[in-house]
DNA sequence: CGTGCGCTTGACTTTTTTCAATAAAGGTGG
DNA sequence: CCACCTTTATTGAAAAAAGTCAAGCGCACG
């Protein structure tokens, strides 16, 4: 929350190459960073809390956070997992004035706030922005809507295989793939404990669909794997 | 998808008075509406299929419409239940443009069908009717939250304690309570099925909580329902 | 070099689903 | 208005999926 020389004008380097952001005027632009404020936090910290009063929302410059669910005995659903130049808490802005979930840095991470007035007179005057808006909440309802399926629908190897499949889609080597985030927050992203996941990945091993090797995981039987995630096939 | 002249005019008259248009300039409302279609279906057409095109959206007009999702072996998770003046379909207008969900009339219903061309290039010369679509999809993917929070987070008698709960907020009598679908759909909405429905209810009436008759259920500990919806306390 | 945290594994419990059979309710046509 | 038939709801018994509790391992970090 400090404004210091330094860190500000760096916001509005950075405002200005934002997805959420694209197509605006840049004067326009450089107005609403000029009342956006850099926050760093390390990694751990909790950024809001469910049912604090949101004044704004944030996007992420560098690192990481995720956005979660806690149940009342301390269970965990991760929401999202948000890198660089994604926004987040900007449904409170639009719905209720309440986060409707935590968020917490999982690496140090640099993040724009953005009160909202500024936002909403903004978007009152600038349909690019608008419309750049409710694409991002189009596309969250989307996956949101993939979500549901999945919890409902869907047992934990299939929701597994998915994740595992996506990942190969925007990875490395062909048929391998390295886990970005700790297994017990996979766990959680896929709306599990860990030692589920952790029994799920040994049969899934043992039935010869894949090769764990801590976070390097080989996919040996891309077939298999994509008929599990359908639930076609089962473990 | 017929456009006699008197489904038309009807069609004027509604668009005007949506929620959806609510602060729009009335001749805009009329343009719009003037390419809307209104569409009557039975109950239990269906209205659109999950990866079907979308060349529009949808607006309840009069009767109800629910959205879903359905597994491979044919589970179906219910998304959303629409009455008249709510709009469904529009994700697919601003992300893809494939519907992400399935849609089926419950009760013999009119619908508005909105084309997507005319809504998009409304919404960028109207920032009042942006802000309205913002407001819903920022207030649909709060639900959503709520709903993942409420699969993954918490067991089935606390998902229809909460349900109940909430009946009871939009309420006739004040400690009782009318099931506004079957008991099948109601299953469907809470992610479960209706044999496991049936047992929570029964459990729940044996252990004092509530009292069904059919589709009229009273609740008779309210403190102890809301101790269940929380998670706190156990069947 | 030890302490702690993340990960794994085993045995057990709980929750939910599956399958099957029956009962009740609702709508339709005679 | 009633008999019939389809849909919806309930119940039991058994199986499966996931979660809990507890213990042990290994690796990283201080």
């Amino acid at each position: 929350m400090n404004r210091e020389s330094q860190p500000e004008r760096r916001a509005w380097l950075g405002a200005a190459t934002l997805p959420l952001f694209r197509g605006l005027p840049p004067d326009q632009v450089e107005r609403i960073a000029q009342v956006a404020v850099e926050r760093k936090v390390p990694k751990g910290e909790i950024i809001f809390e469910e049912g604090e009063s949101a004044e704004g929302f944030y996007v992420v410059l560098t690192g990481r956070v995720k956005v979660y669910k806690l149940s009342w005995e301390g269970k965990e659903q991760t929401l999202h997992i948000l890198g660089p130049g994604e926004p987040f808490g900007e449904v409170a802005v639009f719905a209720g004035e309440r986060f409707p979930a935590h968020a917490q840095a999982l690496e140090p991470s640099r993040l724009l706030f953005f009160p909202r007035e500024g936002l909403l007179s903004l978007i009152r005057r600038h349909p690019a922005l608008a419309m750049n808006m409710i694409g991002t909440l189009a596309r969250r309802l989307r996956r949101f809507t993939a979500l549901v399926e999945d919890l409902s629908l869907k047992e934990v190897p299939a929701r597994l295989a998915a994740y595992l499949l996506y990942l190969k889609g925007r990875s490395h080597g062909p048929e391998e793939v390295f886990l970005d985030i700790s297994k017990g927050q996979l766990a959680s992203l896929l709306g599990t404990i860990p030692e589920t996941l952790s029994r799920v990945l040994a049969k899934m091993s043992q039935a010869g669909f894949i090769e764990v090797h801590g976070a390097h995981i080989v996919l040996r039987d891309l077939e298999r794997l994509e008929a599990l995630a359908e639930g076609v096939e089962r473990l």
